[in-house]
DNA sequence: GAATTGTAGATTGTCGACAATCTACAATTT
DNA sequence: AAATTGTAGATTGTCGACAATCTACAATTC
């Protein structure tokens, strides 16, 4: 027998809500409507503004009082501002996972990172990047600052948005990341806090490349400016 | 003609209650509950549910499905996390304001120093923590980074009321954090990012130590004070 | 024809009521 | 008396309806 954790109106809403945006079913920019939305799932808005206010915190919607809730536009500014605070974020799990991974933990993460090794070989970008969440959540598991894995949770769904935008044009990165990857869980082993935040740099860095060609605004050479939409 | 920004119910309400937590008038623990609260202010509870969505956001309350809000309890565990990840993000503000700061803004930032440094002399703790603020978000401006800069501000809330605690219970740090203060300053005007992350670790530091004692948690005695930048 | 104004319909904000279920306490058992 | 169970009242979750106001488009003006 398993028990459900939470299984309320809000949840089921929002993650019905999330798995649309992410897979681009809903698209940025687009309007979504409390009263449509209820008649659909058969509830009342309530659940639903607060399923919204949730979609709100994950950064995936964005709330306009008296004008409603709307799929969050996924600017190249927003992603670079979104990496930026990732790796100051990310730097401190990496330096508790360094501190703190006894041979369990870092049993667990051989294992993941073998199978990344395994996947990135049959070159599937999509299983790369599920096993790369895998092993960035095993190491999340570490840390006993609660408010930091919460704040980075927050961010997930986001992220898994970016990923998937990206693999759908055939943007992929295993190469340059799964280096970094490596050095990672070498220095884990190590303990050398340098050479890891060194690498999640990198890695992040790969990954931000990756996520700009996917929005459409390619790293910068000259500068061009934001225009209005 | 001055023109409200937003003025909705759930704001005012939010507003409401913030002001009652920082104050210490609703204390950690205690129950808010819709029904009550909703008619003491002569609305429905459906504002109350979002305004208290608010205040979840800020960390001043705990929600707990079919069991209502409660105010936050305020543990040194906490505190101590929270102090972690605003020396991360800060980090990344210090970087900026050193990167980019003009002069107008030098100049901004030096007026309320010297400010900072008459109310010192006065040895007024609460206008001191008031001026420090200012500081800190007259730093904050600077950032192009609005994600950053609203993750920081959600913190905003919970730190004046950890300030409240210590100075309701007379404890005060002017001496320690001034000096730091004052490196920040000088660090920006001489580009020295190194410098001025050092004396922002320093200050927080600081500020972590006044504010476990307010939250009747003193440092542990073995404790190291700074970590590897 | 372009810009402005007015209007109908659509959409969000708020409300009060009812359903689901949680809490505190009383009644019962050991 | 301590622990367990049962129950009444209190509290949160959800709903449907109405009020406030926003949006898109038609009518009007220049």
């Amino acid at each position: 027998m398993t028990f459900l954790v939470s299984d309320s109106l809000p949840d089921q809403i929002t993650r019905y809500l999330t798995e649309k945006i992410i897979s681009g079913d809903l698209r940025p920019g687009e309007r979504i409507m409390e009263a449509h939305l209820a008649e659909k799932l058969g509830v009342s808005r309530a659940p639903i503004r607060e399923a919204l206010q949730v979609l709100r915190k994950n950064r995936l919607v964005e709330l306009v009082p008296r004008q409603g809730a709307k799929v969050a536009p996924l600017s190249g500014q927003y992603v670079r501002w979104l990496y930026d605070i990732i790796f100051e974020l990310y730097t401190l799990v990496v330096r508790q996972l360094i501190a703190q991974a006894d041979r369990e933990r870092i049993g667990l993460l051989d294992a993941i990172l073998e199978r990344i090794e395994d996947i990135s070989r049959a070159g599937d970008e999509q299983a790369y990047y599920n096993a790369r969440f895998e092993y960035a959540l095993a190491a999340l598991e570490v840390t006993d600052n609660l408010l930091l894995k919460e704040m980075i949770m927050d961010f997930v769904p986001g992220l898994m948005r970016i990923h998937h935008v990206a693999l759908k044009q055939r943007v992929g990165n295993i190469g340059k990341t799964l280096v970094q990857l490596r050095k990672i869980n070498e220095s884990v082993k190590t303990r050398d806090v340098e050479k890891g935040v060194k690498a999640l740099r990198k890695l992040l860095n790969s990954d931000l490349e990756f996520a700009l060609h996917a929005v459409g605004e390619p790293p910068r050479r000259g500068a061009k400016k934001a225009r209005q939409p």
